[in-house]
DNA sequence: GTGAAAGCGCTAACAC
DNA sequence: GTGTTAGCGCTTTCAC
């Protein structure tokens, strides 16, 4: 037996199909005598508006795309899990685009968002080339991003100079002025502008401090604590020319500092400060300073922005910087030898 | 300007609708020279055929969902990149539905899925009521499940017993006797058959070797590494009734494990052996001897499964067992005053 | 191999 | 407040 239509309702609910689209739609008068028959008779048949049917004759499809670089990174997913929940609350469908690095990004881009099938869409850290923005662009439809610029668009982000600028201060402030950064690469200007802003505070905080930035402490990885973890060995190794504290650009990477200082035998923090950015769990159990950037709450303001614009509310398409916070841990402490700041 | 519907395409190829359409399908017999006309007009145009009315007179949507009870833990993220990959590859898009723990049960169960949007789903470790799981299959869909049974539907998973059983068995080769267990809760019979059913085949491996079940090496965890880190400290603070081994049902976990044995100047694995399940990446820099369970490619093989039968092909609806491989590390090793065995 | 035409199931004027 | 009806843009018989 074929799935109940708009029409059976009607006719078993003594009205016409307009009446029952009105009723459960809520949109338009409808008696409540009228949408009680209505709802009833939907009720009893199990009815489910077709979901095609009704965006192909509104132009509209309550569903939402993400286009993301990687799904199961912890700023990728975290994020995500915040936009997801921010869609089911108001009742939207969520599609996911993956470039999955730069495998499927022609495909993504050419292809998948074309086909008119999304109200809007969210872009997370995505760093586009001008052709391609142009290309996703051309699907027609609102964009935000989100960690991350997406020159045409509004986004969500925290401050990452900022940030990068306060973390450094703390150790600064801690009395340490052998100051190493663990930061990402900033590949051919894709990717990571988030990366080369924090790295940017780093410096300036070096340099408003009268501090020296050694090039060799500036150690590019690719955001996986496994590589942080090997390159910050090869940089603590040399017990005549290490830093007494690091500034990683990411929590995962900060782990893997402390874990090749703890495998070096040195101690956390007495003869090396750590601190991070993000939050991410792994960092409890480390006792990592870090600073919060509410990455889940990123993916919510994304959505609701989205949905306020659909909705035609009246807001200008402008940047939205939300704020971040210090979680202070045991992993930062006084430089050895100083007396504080 | 409007977009370019088919029947430009149509227009300016000088061919009808029908045709236009069967062109770019691929199905049905077009001439090579009409063919060719209409892929330059379209071309020319920029035509993308409509998404919905294309759904709404095929009755498919080239559309599949993926439902998880969370987005941002390691194993969902990481079966959820290979259902990614699997679909984008095949030309699907993929609608996401998380239930968020329990907070969007209900809802992605009861409105959600039913809006005739859906081709196909893949459930990803969920353990459902029998309502539920008639509320799912009510959708009218081919399901298939991953990481643990849907029942009523073909799953692809390890066998979590088997892999339970050698990780207890690799720690028993090694000499160790007193060996703990550090699993997932059984909450009221829903969640974590996967966990259960690793801890059945610890017990099982102990049992056949005549070792003792202690209780109180019996953790159960909520999965998380904090909570492991601090339930693991809590067992091994007792130097006289600590494990010399410990079993994890995750990597997660195990990884707490280790760092709370650091923390208690325990070293591993002199003092503790240590063996998880997973292949998470944070293994990598601590060392940790695991199984990995392939979980992106539990998510690849279950998009095949999906996409087959809708194809028809004759798959009969059979689970599939996935192997899953040792990856030993340097966090097992023999028993203290053991010759091994 | 190709075209004509009848839907797919719903929404949104427009009339009453 | 409610019904009539013309689409939304494509797919798919059924003829030719």
């Amino acid at each position: 037996m074929t799935p109940p239509r708009l029409q059976d309702v009607a006719a078993r609910a003594g009205v016409s199909t307009a009446t029952v689209s009105r009723a459960l739609s809520g949109k338009g008068h409808v008696s409540s005598r009228a949408k009680l028959r209505v709802q009833q008779a939907a009720q009893e048949l199990g009815f489910v508006v077709s979901y095609h049917a009704s965006s192909l004759a509104s132009g509209r499809s309550r569903n939402i795309g993400v286009v993301l670089p990687h799904i199961d990174r912890w700023y990728f997913s975290t994020v995500l899990e915040g936009v997801s929940r921010a869609l089911l609350e108001a009742g939207y469908d969520l599609s996911l685009y993956n470039f999955d690095g730069d495998r499927y990004r022609e495909t993504v881009l050419t292809d998948f968002l074309l086909r008119k099938r999304l109200d809007a869409a969210v872009a997370v850290a995505l760093q586009l080339e001008p052709a391609e923005t142009r290309q996703l662009f051309s699907a027609g439809i609102p964009f935000v991003g989100v960690g991350g610029p997406l020159v045409g668009a509004p986004t969500v982000s925290i401050d990452d100079l900022d940030v990068g600028h306060r973390a450094t201060q703390h150790l600064i402030g801690l009395g340490h002025r052998r100051i190493g950064h663990l930061g990402g690469v900033d590949e051919q200007g894709r990717y990571f502008t988030m990366s080369s802003n924090r790295r940017a505070g780093y410096e300036r905080a070096m340099t408003e401090a009268g501090l020296p930035i050694d090039p060799e402490w500036s150690i590019v990885s690719d955001y996986t604590l496994m590589d942080a973890y090997q390159r910050a060995k090869n940089l603590l190794a040399d017990p005549d020319n290490r830093p007494t504290a690091i500034f990683s650009a990411s929590d995962e990477m900060a782990a893997g500092a402390i874990l090749a200082a703890r495998d070096l035998g040195l101690s956390v923090p007495a003869d090396l400060s750590v601190i991070g950015i993000d939050a991410h769990p792994i960092g409890e159990a480390l006792g990592l300073t870090t600073i919060d950037q509410h990455a889940q709450q990123q993916g919510v303001r994304a959505v609701r922005r989205l949905l306020d614009h659909i909705s035609g509310a009246d807001n200008e398409p402008t940047d939205e910087i939300l704020p971040a916070h210090f979680i202070a841990r045991a992993s930062t402490g006084p430089a050895a030898g100083s007396s504080g700041s």
